[in-house]
DNA sequence: CTAATATCAGGACAACTGATATAT
DNA sequence: CATATATCAGTTTTCCTGATATTA
């Protein structure tokens, strides 16, 4: 791709949208692709580290959080719940809401497995970037989460 | 989330991973719902957009450009075909391959129309980012490629 | 014969919509 | 009554696997 003298790498707005809308893509299909081979979906491993994150949460709450609907969610946390790795209990304040929380299983799991066995992002982060890289992606992730976030 | 002194915001590859799978789903949701509104899906669009970087390609190399079964990228491809966006011919030099090219009403329908109707996310970009920002977002996507880039 | 391409057929999964019950 | 939550049931979409024909 040769730069124009008079237009040293510009990034457009649409070039961008191009090339980002491509990668997304592709990530989400390696990432899918890898969660065959390992144990969860992005989607179930995304909750489980939302959870981690933020602490206790409902189902609508996640699916909020993840951009989805409720029902949707509700599928995936039957999955981490039949699992083990996930449980709900009615929260006492609000008798509409069950709180879902890790489980110690879970913990522990996260704590032995995850740089092992399961993410094949981070070890691919590992590899492949440098920390300044990785410093560089973390802060457009920023970026993706203020266009994605409504 | 508190910074510790001895550790300023460091991006580790599993940090960074987490977050960075959380917001390329719900990118990904996002762009799906978008299309819905719109006219075509982001697999549809980014095979199009392909073709006008990359110039005529088979459906296979068009699979291995996006990281999916040729397959899955020959329905994308009817599609577009039946929409009279793309048109196929055989390669004179190898009977195996049929060639798609970008049809005339293709281009004319990108330059009336994308930026207007069309490119959500070029829009969400160009709304919520600065150029610098668009810049940074620029670099990320490069690092992106070789994360999903075999 | 082996490899690459296209294509037909069927399947799995993740998200969707619609509808219902219950608690605030 | 209006709102929010959970949940049941069915649907759509996107990509997958398997199998076959053809050409290099």
């Amino acid at each position: 791709m040769p730069d124009r003298a008079d237009e040293p790498r510009k990034a457009t707005a649409s070039a961008v949208s191009a090339e980002l809308r491509a990668i997304v893509g592709k990530l989400k299909r390696r990432l899918r692709e890898q969660s065959d081979v390992g144990d969860f979906t992005p989607s179930q491993l995304s909750t489980l580290l939302r959870l981690e994150r933020d602490g206790p949460a409902t189902t609508s709450s996640l699916a909020r959080g993840e951009g989805m609907r409720p029902q949707s969610m509700a599928t995936i946390v039957a999955v981490l719940e039949a699992a083990g790795l996930v449980s709900g209990a009615p929260d006492p304040t609000d008798g509409r809401r069950i709180l879902l929380s890790l489980t110690e299983q879970c913990r522990t799991w996260f704590k032995e497995g995850r740089a092992a066995r399961q993410d094949w992002l981070a070890r691919r982060i590992q590899a492949h970037l440098s920390p300044e890289e990785r410093q560089h992606l973390a802060g457009a992730v920023e970026l993706l989460k203020r266009l994605a976030d409504d």
